[in-house]
RNA sequence: GCGGGAGUGGCGGAACGGUAGACGCGGCGGACUCAAAAUCCGUUGCCCGCAAGGGCGUAGGGGUUCGAAACCCCUCUCCCGCACCA
């Protein structure tokens, strides 16, 4: 079948008959070009209303993937629609072009990352561009662009200017063989992905970028994003990760060297009289105090150490604890003291490093205190519980209740014991209330080469210095070698060495890079201005931002998007904007999937290779031997289930990749690609192109009154038509709206029937009519179809689709002749009758009760209460 | 475990509390053709019935309502995210 539409398909240039697309797109994408319909001011004076929407840009692997099909052509549609509603809209693209995959090939393939980077984007804007966006291609820039990154630069020292960077230390994942910093997705169980060599925990002075200071605006704002997904909000918000309690110190009995006292952070302060012993962090100072005189507790941190680095958490569910012989006190209960504990499960990263173990009301720290033997006191009595016999079997109680076995706490519920609690700490000065939030500052510095370069300079005598303004950018040298382990930078002869901009003398420059997240931080305020001399104008970010709708995967849902909601705060503070929020609007688009093939050896085989048998089974293409199909998944390269966008433009067009993509199902659910379903959008292109091929341009003006009841159905169909499509496309139902398109193909085939016959008044306006509102509602969807319908209503004239308006409905065609209302017996359906539109209650009562079917049905009852709803139904509900 | 989302024909999916299954794919039957493709027409939730018609039906069980796929309660299944966060 494949086969067959294929040969159709390029058949299509010599048959007049035929859409053919192959020409037609490429000319369109042209005119569009020419007369600049996509373009945009900085700071436009046409007075109309802004829209600026944007997807996610892509990084330039050389090749456009389906997921970028679905992406761009999602947004492509809201951009066409909001322009023909009339909005001045910003429709940008480039390119996130900085990261480890150019760095890759320089290495494997000794290809240099910029230029690697460049021809991959070339490549890729080709393709993006046979799609036909409706994009502002003059706005395009590469993060990877000195002069962005230059900005970003500048960015970076208003927020050192500001406070809001950091330089301290951290625990990082250090490949010892790559010589660099992994992140966490890089290290697949302890080693590093590239070197295979297993991973250490290594401490490193690193850049944070203080977004911690924002917590609590990021956490409450989030309420304001009223058109983001709420699972985004909520995975945002368990990020962020705020929490209630009390921090408090436990003085040790004897100091361990200048350590006197561990600090602990709780949630719990009502628990404290059930505290059963201390734990720490491998990691924690104490820990490691404790460790220069006690080889056994060294032996167990670096056990824990190594496991920790594996994310073997989910094998390592087993507690495990080193008692240090350590004691501390406890404030509320004086003269009785807990043991200090090492454990594995207690995260330096969070609160102090440090807890108090309430084995009774924390199911971890029964699971140790069990393991262990350590007591187990409840504190928190559950409603209804006999405090004589209360007691802590295998699960710890962590509801509410009420307090005993706790002093001056017993009888105060959950709540008030908190607060008591926390008041006595204060009282005592041993601790206080404390908000604790789980976010971390964002550490950016990366030991890489292909990244924007952090503009800072070490020098001897006066520590940190920032390069000045008018020394940016802080270029990457070119002439780098990668056949040294570690970072090019490092190894460069002589790029490091500068002069210190204070004192003049010898100094080094930083040679880490930032995180790309940096990069994709900030580039949506780049965008309007994009050639700015400052980072962004003022008056074009206060102009466009925010985003009204921005386009992406769900993968990016935390560190992107929350980065950008940070960033874009600190500009505000820095001054470079005046908006809070990025994105005003989100939409998270469902992933490309495809069925999967492989044969009885187990080798996956590409779709191409793989034809379906009329029985259901498949073959190979070439060999015939039998394959297996799998299951339909996310399109991987793994898996080779993907499917080549460039191809099936190709083969079928944009026009019809675009519609596909938007058909299948609603745009946030994941979507499958099938062969079957391509081929018959392509059929259905023609089929639009047929109908209006065969209506001829209609003498203006309308024929007034002249319109036969043929006429009348098609112009209602039509109007019908611009408002169902309409409402779809308001709401995010692209799949509606294809159907409603649909339907209106089907209502002109219906008049295309009938006009063959003679003496149909104004039945030829309502036809041309009817596909010039064709061009029109396909337009942001099919938009270089639209265009050849468009030019062949109007060979003469220069107009394009692009540039008209959307259409209104006429609300006298959306009325109505009759209605069908269903009449029910008791709820149940038992005929229907048809009525003028808004009929009196009692006639249309009397004209059911009398239909044949629903006579019989009331035959011998009561009717006790007749239920109308005008044109829609009437429902009699009688006595038994 | 916690959080979020989803369960509707063979499939993707429609459906302001008001005729469930729009629209498409697929299937079946037919027209056109020497034949095929393309195209066009009809049909297509399940069961009973020659038909008229009737029964069942939106994961399952209850409830609210004249009327529930939709609202409420309980249960089940699947997908996604987070997961020793003190």
């Amino acid at each position: 079948m494949s086969d067959t539409l294929a040969i159709a398909a390029e058949k299509a240039g010599s048959e007049p008959a035929r859409f053919d697309f192959a020409a037609a797109e490429p000319r369109w994408q042209q005119a569009w070009e020419r007369r600049g319909c996509f373009r945009v001011a900085d700071v436009p004076d046409d007075g109309l209303p802004k829209y600026y929407v944007l997807e996610m840009f892509p990084y330039p692997s050389g090749k456009i993937h389906m997921g970028h099909v679905r992406n761009y052509t999602l947004g492509d549609v809201v951009a066409r629609y909001k322009r023909a509603r009339g909005f001045s809209v910003l429709h940008p693209m480039g390119w996130d072009a900085f990261g480890l995959p150019a760095e890759n090939a320089a290495r494997e393939r000794g290809v240099h990352p910029a230029r690697w980077t460049y021809d991959n984007i070339a490549a890729m804007r080709a393709e993006l561009q046979r799609m036909g966006l409706s994009l502002d291609w003059s706005r395009e820039f590469a993060t990877c662009d000195p002069e962005y990154y230059g900005h970003q630069q500048k960015l970076f020292l208003d927020l050192w200017r500001a406070g809001l960077v950091e330089r301290r230390e951290s625990w990082v994942n250090w490949d010892p063989v790559d010589g660099t910093v992994l992140a966490n997705e890089q290290v697949i169980e302890g080693r590093g992905w590239r070197s295979g060599a297993p991973v250490e925990k290594k401490l490193l002075s690193q850049w944070f970028l203080r977004i911690t200071a924002y917590a609590p605006e990021l956490l409450s704002a989030l309420d304001g994003l009223e058109r983001w997904p709420e699972r985004v909000r909520v995975m945002q918000a368990k990020w962020i990760g705020r929490s209630e309690g009390a921090k408090l110190r436990f003085p040790l009995l004897r100091p361990v060297g200048s350590i006197e006292g561990v600090e602990v952070y709780t949630t719990r302060p009502d628990t404290l009289m059930g505290m059963s012993f201390l734990a720490l962090a491998p990691e924690h100072p104490l820990a490691a105090a404790v460790a220069e005189s006690d080889p056994q507790a060294a032996a167990f941190i670096a056990e824990c150490r190594r496991l920790g680095t594996s994310e073997a958490v989910i094998e390592t569910a087993e507690k495990r604890g080193f008692d240090t012989g350590l004691c501390v006190d406890n404030p509320f209960l004086p003269g009785q003291t807990s043991p200090v504990w090492i454990a594995n499960f207690v995260l330096m990263e969070y609160g102090t490093g440090a807890i108090f173990g309430c084995p009774a009301h924390d199911q971890r720290d029964l699971d140790f205190a069990r393991k262990y033997a350590l007591p187990v006191p409840p504190v928190v009595l559950p409603p209804g519980a006999d405090p004589a016999t209360y007691a802590i079997g295998d699960t710890a109680y962590v509801g509410p209740g009420v307090m005993f076995n706790s002093g001056f706490l017993d009888g105060l519920d959950t709540e008030a014991a908190k607060r008591a609690a926390i008041a006595e700490l204060e009282r005592q000065g041993a601790g206080k209330g404390e908000v604790n939030w789980r976010l971390r500052d964002w550490g950016v510095s990366r030991q890489r080469y292909w990244g924007c370069p952090i503009p800072m300079i070490h020098c001897d005598a006066c520590g940190i210095v920032a390069v000045p303004d008018s020394a940016l950018p802080v270029r990457l040298p070119e002439d780098v070698t990668f056949d040294r382990p570690g970072n090019p930078l490092d190894n460069h002869p002589s790029w490091r060495h500068v002069a210190c901009p204070e004192c003049g003398r010898p100094a080094r420059r930083e040679t880490d890079t930032f995180d790309v997240f940096v990069d994709s931080a900030w580039y949506f305020a780049r965008f309007c201005s994009p050639r700015a001399a400052v980072p962004m104008a003022r008056d074009a970010v206060d102009h466009w931002l925010p985003v009204d709708q921005y386009i992406g995967g769900i993968e990016h849902a935390i560190l992107h998007l929350l980065y950008s909601r940070f960033f874009t705060r600190a500009m505000r503070d820095t001054g470079h904007l005046a908006e809070r929020e990025p994105f005003a609007g989100l939409f998270t688009q469902g992933m490309v999937t495809h069925e999967s093939y492989r044969t009885a050896d187990g080798k996956w085989l590409y779709p191409e290779e793989v034809e379906r048998q009329p029985d259901g089974s498949a073959i190979h293409r070439d060999t015939g031997e039998p394959v297996s199909v799998g299951r339909v998944e996310a399109m991987s390269k793994s898996k080779r289930n993907t499917v080549d966008p460039g191809a099936i433009i190709t083969r079928f067009g944009a026009d019809t990749a675009r519609w596909f993509i938007l058909s299948d199902n609603p745009p946030d659910r994941d979507m499958e690609w099938t062969e079957a379903g391509v081929s018959g959008v392509f059929r259905f292109t023609q089929r639009l192109f047929r109908l209006a091929e065969a209506v001829e341009a209609a003498p203006t003006p309308a024929p007034g009154t002249g319109f036969g009841d043929a006429a009348r159905t098609l112009r209602r169909a039509t109007h019908h038509a611009i408002k169902a499509v309409t409402d779809a496309l308001e709401s995010f139902a692209f799949n509606v709206a294809v159907a409603r398109v649909h339907e209106f193909a089907n209502a002109m085939a219906d008049a295309e029937k009938v006009a063959e016959a003679p003496d149909h008044p104004g039945l030829a306006w309502a036809r041309t009519e009817a596909v010039e509102t064709l061009a029109r509602l396909i337009s942001p969807m099919m938009p270089h179809l639209a265009e050849e319908i468009h030019a062949r209503l109007h060979p003469e004239a220069e107009s394009l689709v692009a540039e008209l308006s959307w259409p209104e409905a006429d609300p006298a065609w959306l009325a109505v002749e009759s209605v069908t209302i269903a009449v029910q017996v008791m709820g149940r359906l038992r005929g229907t009758i048809t009525m003028p539109p808004g009929a009196e209650a009692g006639d249309v009562v009397a004209a059911a009760a009398v239909e044949p079917n629903v006579a019989r049905a009331l035959q011998g009852k009561r009717v006790i209460k007749r239920v109308h709803v005008p044109d829609r139904i009437v429902n009699f509900v009688v006595a038994e």
